[in-house]
RNA sequence: GGGCCCGUGGUCUAGCUGGUUAUGACAUCGCCCUUACACGGCGAAGGUCACCGGUUCGAAUCCGGUCGGGCCCA
């Protein structure tokens, strides 16, 4: 009989929504385990990376809950930002900047809303046990107010300040642009040679930014650089400009592009930042903001930037500068709305300092536990490596406002935090009054900000607003911090940098006491998925193909921290599992048919609790170091090739009679099943409620215990019981028996196997049976294996020419010990195999470590 | 360029606080429909653990380097 998944995973699916299994209860006692949960992106796209991780996250909640914990595993989604603003514009073919402010903001909403029905569908697709009555979205007023008023704690506190940065800015929307949020394109462009007169004689310097000419600081080599020893704090001459500048070493400089001299302007590119920072030059403005040279560029002010290219190429051409021009490959950071290629230019922004807080950032990081340990590497190297503050103000619509007030002097007035206190939504300071009616400063009228947050100013609160900070201080005592955050690594310096920041402020404190950092998910062929590669998996393909818990068995096999291929093997196999526990249901099923309360006395049923207790606790072990994916691997070797394989084939002769051996397989199978739950919410859900729910009379299997483990007794001898019976299976089946006449097992643990002997007759069929110690046979020695790691401290390196001379001994010679080197050599540092030869006829013979096994023809 | 990770039979993978013949899955081949399961059971074949060097009596495992792949870089 074939299990099939899809045929009851949706029934499940609505009963666990409707009887309301997956609930936070605010007032319980219990212990709390917390999960800062990743706020799904309100794109609408469920990728299979998304239905994997959260599926990892689901685990662990399911797995605490069942651990006695009053688990905080909130639904929510995150609702702020351009891609949502993006998908506006395509979808109502409008531009941001064309359409009235609100107006646009609604339509974000909007659009954002529509999708949230069918993510919340997918989520229960997936089987996640996410609970909706904690369900947030940053945009909502009450989360915004909460950015705001955490936002203000840092204004408070001195962290936040106003400042010119370079931002990629797009002329033509005329908005920063995020990094994440440039597309890079790969093209042909010229790279200019140009000579520059200097103290050192004429220097040549290559770039594909002429134009920047005029914002030259200085010029820059690696001290590496023969071609250029002696050229140091020398000063050089613009072109054009006349201008004298310095020429610096600094090994940031690549030796390999163009002359390995490089023009550093304010401001090309990053690297060009980098070393404007490092050696304290001051930002001049060279391009504005629609994209035009500015003022610096005297007769060439005013034009656009493509424009003054061409004027002053041809000007360096006329003045003989211009010593060769060659095509090179260029990756052009282009703005992924328009398309426009984008500039760097000097703006305005609003910055929280993490500079000087560097120390305290490592120092929470130490506090808070890694898994994997080597993912906090990786930000304690970003957060070494800051070289300025967090800019964390965005030119968009579609985010939280940043709540404050500016006069034409550039004095800044903040919304009043106790105003905002008492409000359940947020300031937006373009439509609302400022807290004074006019600068405190200078007198004069005050503005609204326009610009809003960096979204993850949003998101890096997030265990602040699960928390109940501002909203419920007893909640906060109990919530913070947070048990758990979960997340990708790719946004280590993003999302869990910029919490850590953010939490600190606020709190001073830690905000988790775990991170687990997950991997990603790549496509089948080991390369990330794009679409554009067309190697994409859809998730809710291969749940409708395969079912929800095959796909969460898929997700099972993957190791926290490392990324993973997408295997469609392991839905083939998680479906196999599947199979095989419904067919053990099936069986269990069949002599269950009530819970029995007798101790069972049988050895072999003794030993399989002892397995399964065994089994039991590493996995708790595991999955408290979120190594989920070890966990699985040990119940799977335990239910399929022990209790399954092993035990069912041994009790099946007598279970319909053994009230003890149907304790341990109703014991053991539940608890099996118990383990599995978090795994494979639906199946085990089934089988919960055919077989178990009557006698443990819960609702749910997740909201069952934890199984308990067992006194372990039996565990030694009975592993040896299920070899001795594997070892003949193998031997019976080989050979196509169905029954033996006389077996005689050798053992030097016979006395304590002797009761399993009836095990043994009825699991394999044999009409006689003896176990002895040594009995009635000949003993000989056929091998003396030698222990290495007892001689090889011993013997050290003399170690190859003793194995090679024991080599051509006599096993048992060795029984007494041997000398060799001077150096006697005990009989401990060996491992006798022996052999029994029964009276002198010939037998079919069994040997292994612990037992051999006549069995007469 | 910097930081971190990965590289194991045909494919994917476990092991990686060093210890004799390296785990499992899928695929291949053989036997078996043994009263829960042929989406099952038993067995076979298949690997110089990317490469080079070092430490060690001994390295897939530790160290250094090379090559290849991935992620992140405000």
């Amino acid at each position: 009989m074939n299990y099939e998944p899809k045929k009851i995973e949706s029934k499940w699916q609505d009963f666990w929504e409707n009887e309301k299994i997956y609930r936070f209860d605010k007032n319980s006692n219990k212990e709390i385990y917390s999960i800062d949960n990743p706020p799904r992106y309100a794109s609408g796209a469920l990728h299979l990376g998304h239905a994997t991780h959260y599926t990892h996250i689901d685990f662990i909640a399911r797995y605490k809950r069942m651990r006695g914990y009053n688990v905080f595993f909130p639904l929510c989604f995150d609702v702020n930002g351009m891609p949502i603003e993006v998908n506006v514009e395509k979808t109502h073919n409008i531009r941001m900047r064309d359409v009235d402010r609100q107006k646009f903001i609604e339509l974000c909403e909007e659009f954002a809303n529509s999708k949230i029905d069918t993510m919340k569908l997918q989520f229960k697709i997936l089987g996640e046990s996410m609970d909706p009555s904690i369900y947030y979205q940053t945009d909502s007023p009450e989360y915004r107010r909460i950015t705001q008023l955490t936002f203000l704690d840092a204004v408070e506190k001195g962290m936040v300040y106003r400042g010119k940065h370079p931002v990629n800015w797009c002329p033509r929307c005329g908005t920063a642009i995020a990094e994440s949020e440039i597309v890079y394109v790969n093209s042909k462009t010229d790279l200019y040679y140009i000579r520059f007169d200097s103290d050192a004689g004429d220097i040549v310097i290559a770039t594909t930014r002429p134009e920047l000419i005029p914002a030259c600081l200085f010029i820059a080599y690696n001290p590496a650089d023969r071609r250029y020893e002696g050229y140091e704090n020398k000063r050089a001459r613009i072109p054009i400009f006349n201008r004298e500048v310095p020429i610096i070493a600094d090994d940031l400089v690549d030796m390999d592009f163009g002359t390995g001299m490089e023009m550093v302007c304010s401001i090309g590119d990053r690297n060009d930042l980098k070393l404007i920072k490092k050696h304290n030059f001051e930002i001049i403005t060279s391009i504005d903001e629609q994209g035009r040279l500015t003022d610096i560029a005297g007769e060439f002010s005013g034009m656009p930037a493509h424009e003054a290219r061409k004027e002053i190429v041809k000007r360096l051409r006329s003045e003989n500068r211009i010593v060769k021009v060659e095509k090179i490959d260029h990756n052009v950071g282009t703005c992924w709305r328009c398309g426009t290629p984008l500039e760097i230019v000097n703006k305005e922004q609003w910055f929280i300092r993490t500079i000087d807080f560097k120390e305290r950032i490592l120092e929470i990081a130490n506090e808070i536990k890694w898994y994997p340990e080597f993912m906090k590497k990786r930000l304690e190297e970003w957060v070494k490596g800051l070289e300025w503050d967090w800019v964390v103000s965005r030119q968009r619509y579609f985010a939280t406002p940043i709540p404050a007030w500016i006069c034409p002097e550039g004095h800044i007035t903040y919304a009043s935090k106790e105003d905002l206190l008492k409000r359940s939504s947020y300031i937006d300071p373009t439509v609302e009054k400022p807290p004074v009616e006019k600068c405190q400063v200078c007198g004069k009228p005050l503005k609204g900000v326009d610009e809003v947050f960096d979204t993850w100013v949003d998101s890096s609160i997030s265990p602040l607003y699960n928390a109940f900070l501002y909203r419920d201080e007893e909640m906060f005592r109990r919530l913070y911090p947070m048990s758990l955050r979960p997340q990708a690594h790719d946004i280590i310096r993003t999302w869990a940098f910029y919490t850590i920041i953010r939490c600190n402020i606020a709190t001073g404190e830690k905000p988790w006491n775990d991170i687990f950092i997950d991997g990603h998910i790549l496509a089948e062929n080991g390369r990330p998925m794009h679409a554009s590669w067309g190697n994409v998996v859809d998730p809710l393909k291969i749940i409708e193909e395969f079912g929800t818990d095959p796909f969460r068995y898929f997700a099972a096999t993957c190791t926290l921290g490392e990324d993973t291929p997408f295997r469609r093997r392991e839905l083939v196999h998680g479906k196999k599992l599947l199979n095989k526990l419904w067919n053990v249901a099936n069986f269990v099923e069949m002599y269950v048919r009530e819970k029995q309360d007798r101790s069972p006395e049988d050895p072999m049923d003794l030993w399989i609790l002892s397995e399964f207790s065994e089994t039991l606790e590493k996995v708790t072990n595991l999955m408290d170091q979120y190594r989920y994916d070890r966990a699985i691997r040990e119940i799977d070797e335990f239910f399929w090739h022990v209790f399954a394989d092993h035990y069912i084939e041994m009790i099946k002769y007598r279970v319909k009679d053994d009230k003890g051996t149907q304790y341990a397989l109703y014991n053991v199978y539940l608890g099996i099943v118990k383990m599995y739950a978090p795994f494979l919410p639906h199946i085990t859900e089934e089988i919960y409620h055919r077989i178990f729910s009557r006698y443990e009379k819960g609702i749910s299997i997740h909201l069952e215990k934890w199984p308990d483990s067992y006194e372990k007794r039996y565990l030694e001898e009975g592993r040896i019981v299920k070899d001795i019976i594997a070892s003949v299976r193998r031997y019976k089946i080989e050979r196509g028996l169905s029954s033996l006449n006389s077996v005689i097992i050798i053992t030097p643990m016979a006395k304590s196997i002797q009761m399993s002997g009836e095990t043994i007759k009825g699991a394999l069929s044999i009409r006689e049976i003896g176990i002895y110690e040594i009995g009635d046979v000949k003993e000989i020695i056929v091998e003396a294996r030698p222990v290495l790691q007892k001689l090889g401290p011993l013997l050290r390196d003399s170690l190859n020419k003793f194995l090679d001379k024991i080599r051509s001994t006599p096993p048992e010679k060795l029984l007494n010990g041997i000398e060799f080197n001077e150096i006697y050599i005990g009989p401990e540092n060996f491992e006798f195999r022996k052999t029994y030869m029964f009276e002198g006829s010939e037998v079919d013979l069994i040997n292994s470590n612990n037992f051999s096994i006549i069995i007469k023809k």
